[in-house]
RNA sequence: GCGGGCGUGGUGGAAUUGGUAGACACGCCAGAUUUAGGAUCUGGUGCCGCAAGGCGUGGGGGUUCGAGUCCCUUCGCCCGCACCA
């Protein structure tokens, strides 16, 4: 056999185990490159051909950064804590650690069969204590360091605590979090201190009531939060975790609540994670994604008398206060703290039934659409703090409860949400923009011009904005305000499966623990305990460690992976998360593979924690990964039949609409160029064993086909192990880099893997004819040889560094074409060939290497050059365009200068014959490329 | 509604800075070979036309010697966010 694929595969797999080929140390004397998988979810259910397409794409870069001479770190681990295992584990009483091994074990098995090249020595696992040891720990930090925004950066705690002992909190600029303090906390924050403390008042403070002060200024705080309840996972979920008021993972009713939790203070960071964005190479829809989560807007907070409520205001947030002119109402969300205060006796009725009817319907109505405006009148009145004009007050649910302030001050010129609320009930519309119709609805183009504004008329947004903010904030009604849509993260869950915190609780105090490692405690069931307390409270020997009882809760998902690419730098490292030489040199991720479901989960938060270590010195870059792509879903084509309703006849596809039909998803083993094995599928399920057949006018049984998710309930799942038996690993791998565009989703085509099969095949036998005699010679090869070399190599190289991954197999293609047409068996050519080939199909490189007499491994082969001169030919093809329609070939000298083949193709009969007498206007020659003639 | 992306043969796709549109494959057609296997080899294959030639990158318009590529406009599809003040 010319290319026994096993053979050769089996072989190298072991070659690479036994010579440790794929591990890798620092060198400084070397450039390094890092090359990053999204680590999996060890699942149980195993891969299909669609989850390897990512690895490959990497696998194919690191392999070729090291063949040019990079020190290449690529390698893997896994995202082990999670749901599922937890799930199973509630199900059957089995420990999730063993469902996890187990899963990992499948896992590994599958990966290791594709001739990826990671380093399996660096293997993290963020379910192992040594690994979840250092999220413990930065967790810690994030406990004891606050975030000062005059000097941009975090801040240890206990710096404050000097501060606060010296001079109170005046003056000061450190993020925190008032409304989050729980009900001591307020109590002392507003009562007590009115928001301000000085040093006496701190110094006064007993342990609880400097712990209370203290968690409104930490970057991990406990808080009393709203938080998104699912009774069916017994477990709170984080925003992005809910989809439509569901669970994401499982679907599960999801209710709002009010819990004691940690939190992240992510919020302190999102002038960086927004700025952070404009200098890394991502996805232009991923850093949108990142860009609107983080919904910064820059305005101005300003203050309304109300009228009857002396020393009461309202506080509402405009992003164009220089509109202030035309606002002649406010709007406050029902749920807004002044509406029972305010609302007059003769609109209280209905005010209090519009807050009913909006808390009632608020969940379901939310996802409906768009709906006609509502809102209700409170009979109350504010004042416009320029004209002192009075302004009605209304309450309307477009004004939403949980952004800004929860009161808007309304400009229907100039909005056109309030332009739609005004008409709804019958509110003037004061115009103050030049040449607007105030009826045909509001005027959004920043370049309009503003009229009845005083001071500001004539100017458009650009220069009256910035005024509006300073003459409003010096007239002593507002301040300059930045507002953001980004919330703390919850970083509290009642499960069992994940990282427990080190933290116990004194006094109600909560303290850190971290003389010794807090490890995740044996339980008896996976449930919570019938007080309602996570699982971690049923470890009767472990939740009483010190003080007064454990932290139950264990941290979210997302902790151990937003800093899992540090680990791999220095995997077994027992004294710190990573030493600082040694992520000085591995440095930030060159290039980051992955899905992008995960905008606003993992890469906002991994950027995050990233920027905080950095903060603390503990790394020298705050942005994770540098160049980040996304690839797109393989779907799978899912093949029918039509059973004809009422029986167990089932009608070809083109005769289908003349029964009436029901459509049933059909195995896809069962079916080739959608035409049905019928025997395989009367076989295939008891039911069908007696089926009945209408077939097409060929005598055969066509099936209907869609394009869809893989899935095991639609049949269509295409398994990678399968593709490795039947056609061998490197085929597979050049077949998903061949599909298409890494980024783009694409439909999974098995029939198409034998074209690249053939393409293997065809390029061994250029080495070993099909009775396996070796035909490399050391012959001098052709010049035909040595273009096509030349040339593939060039394609090969430019394309892999545009990680254009799927045009390289169609270049390496046309090359093995050209040389089996030139006869080349030269070792000149057929070794380079060979060391080109080793990113994508390493097992059958390796052994072509080895037979070429290459010394060492071809993981380790020079990248070959491509030699310019080689690349020459004697003369060139222009095609010849008269009037930009090509007409003929022309060949010319390929030394000969433009003027030269001007000369040369005037000259040329075809030329004369196409021009019929007329005399050329215009000749233009793009050398090596067109002539085109105008004339 | 807003934001991002995309429309090219029967299919996946190629065309990197404007320079022969459809590379490379799949599929299909024809032939060869082979005691039917999901094998191999050769040739053909955008559309119309016998041909010369014409038409062709969702539609319309423009810039240019030349447009899939740039500009304007319009239609359709996919993804994300969704009353963010």
């Amino acid at each position: 056999m010319e290319y026994d694929f096993k053979a050769i595969e089996d072989k190298w797999r072991g070659r690479w185990v036994e010579q440790e080929t794929y591990a890798v140390k620092e060198d400084a004397s070397r450039k390094k490159f890092y090359v990053l998988d999204m680590f999996p979810y060890p699942s149980g259910a195993g891969l299909h051909v669609g989850h390897p397409l990512g690895y490959i794409a990497s696998d194919v870069i690191a392999r070729y950064k090291r063949q040019c001479g990079f020190n290449v770190l690529h390698p893997q681990g896994y995202d082990s804590f999670g749901l599922p295992a937890e799930q199973y584990a509630i199900q059957t009483g089995q420990h999730p650690a063993i469902t996890t091994e187990r899963n990992i074990a499948r896992y590994r098995s599958q990966l290791d069969l594709l001739g990826f090249s990671y380093d399996w020595s660096r293997e993290v696992r963020t379910s192992s204590p040594d690994y979840y040891r250092w999220t413990q720990w930065i967790f810690a930090r994030l406990f004891e360091h606050g975030y000062d925004h005059a000097a941009n950066k975090a801040v240890s705690i206990s710096d404050l605590e000097s501060l606060f002992s010296q001079s109170g909190n005046a003056n000061l600029d450190w993020a925190f979090g008032e409304d989050t303090l729980n009900e001591a906390g307020q109590e002392l924050w507003g009562a007590a201190f009115d928001g301000h403390f000085t040093a006496l008042q701190w110094n006064a403070l007993d342990d609880a009531g400097r712990s209370d002060v203290l968690m409104a200024y930490r970057l991990a705080y406990l808080a009393d939060s709203e938080v998104n309840w699912c009774p069916a996972l017994g477990t709170v979920l984080a925003n992005d975790e809910v989809i439509g008021g569901k669970s994401e993972r499982g679907g599960h009713p999801v209710v709002r609540k009010k819990m004691r939790q940690w939190m992240m203070r992510i919020t302190a960071y999102a002038d960086r994670l927004l700025e952070g964005l404009d200098a890394i190479d991502w996805s232009e829809s991923i850093k949108e994604v990142q860009r609107n989560w983080i919904g910064k807007s820059t305005g101005s907070q300003l203050r309304f008398d109300i009228e009857g409520h002396a020393g009461r205001q309202i506080e509402v947030f405009s992003t164009r206060p220089d509109t202030l002119h035309g606002a002649n109402f406010l709007v406050l969300a029902p749920e807004h703290d002044l509406v029972d205060l305010i609302a007059t006796a003769d609109q209280r009725a209905a005010v209090d039934a519009y807050v009913a009817e909006t808390a009632s319907r608020s969940e379901r109505d939310r996802m409906a659409g768009d709906r006609g405006m509502t809102g209700c009148f409170t009979g109350a009145h504010a004042v416009h703090p320029l004209t002192g004009d009075a302004m009605p007050i209304w309450i309307a649910d477009y004004v939403l409860a949980g952004y800004g302030t929860g009161a808007v001050m309304a400009v229907p010129a100039g909005d056109q949400r309030d332009w739609e609320f005004a008409k709804a009930f019958g509110l003037p519309i004061p115009p103050i923009f030049e040449g607007h119709d105030v009826e045909a609805g509001a005027e959004s183009d920043k370049r309009a011009v503003l009229c009845n504004s005083g001071e500001w008329d004539g100017l458009r947004c650009e220069e009256a904005l910035p005024r509006a903010i300073a003459e409003t904030a010096a007239a002593g009604f507002a301040e300059p305000r930045v507002n953001y849509r980004l919330r703390d993260a919850v970083f509290s869950r009642q499960r069992y499966w994940g990282e427990p915190f080190p933290v116990y609780y004194e006094g109600g105090v909560p303290k850190l623990l971290e003389d010794q490692q807090v490890l995740l405690p044996e339980v008896d069931a996976y449930l919570p305990t019938e007080d309602g307390d996570p699982p971690l409270a049923r470890a009767a020997h472990w939740n009483v460690q010190r003080g007064d009882r454990m932290e139950y809760n264990t941290m979210p998902g997302w902790a151990g992976s937003s800093w899992y690419f540090l680990r791999y730098m220095d995997p077994h490292n027992p004294a710190s998360l990573c030493d600082r030489s040694k992520s000085d040199y591995w440095g930030q991720v060159d290039l980051y593979v992955g899905g992008a479901e995960h905008g606003t989960g993992h890469l906002l938060y991994s950027r995050f924690w990233t920027k905080f270590l950095y903060d603390l010195g503990l790394i020298g870059f705050d942005e994770p990964f540098a160049k980040m792509i996304n690839q797109g879903m393989i779907l799978g084509r899912s093949s029918f039949v039509y059973r004809v309703e009422g029986t167990n006849t089932f009608v070809s596809f083109e005769q289908r609409k003349a029964h009436r039909t029901q459509r049933l998803h059909v195995d896809i083993s069962l079916v080739k160029n959608d035409v049905l094995d019928l025997e395989g599928f009367k076989a295939w399920r008891p039911e069908f064993a007696d089926a009945a057949f209408i077939l097409d006018e060929h005598g055969q049984y066509r099936c209907g086909s869609e394009v869809e998710k893989m899935s095991k309930s639609k049949y269509n799942v295409e398994n990678p192990d399968d593709l490795v038996e039947r056609y061998g690993a490197d085929t597979l791998r050049c077949y998903e880099m061949f599909l298409g565009p890494l980024e783009q989703a694409k439909p999974w085509d098995t029939q198409g893997i034998n074209g690249v099969h053939g393409f293997l095949r065809k390029l061994s036998r250029l080495y070993r004819n099909a009775e396996g005699e070796v035909l490399v010679h050391d012959g001098t090869p052709s010049p035909e040889a040595e273009r096509a070399l030349h040339k593939t190599i060039k394609k090969v190289t430019e394309d892999l560094d545009r990680l254009s991954w799927n045009t390289v197999v169609s270049a390496l293609m046309i090359g093995v074409n050209e040389l089996t047409e030139a006869g080349a068996h030269e070792r000149a050519v057929l070794q380079p060939l060979a060391a080109t080939l080793a990113p994508y199909a390493p097992h059958l490189a390796e052994e072509l290497w080895e037979l070429c007499g290459g010394s060492g491994s071809v993981v380790d082969a020079d990248w070959p050059k491509w030699d310019a001169s080689k690349l020459v030919e004697a003369e060139v093809q222009y095609p010849v365009q008269f009037n930009g329609k090509v007409r003929f070939q022309f060949s010319v000298a390929t030394d000969a200068s433009p003027s030269d083949v001007e000369a040369a193709v005037l000259a040329d009969e075809r030329t004369a014959k196409q021009l019929d007498g007329r005399s050329p206007k215009k000749v233009i020659v793009v050398p090596g490329r067109i002539i085109n003639i105008v004339g």
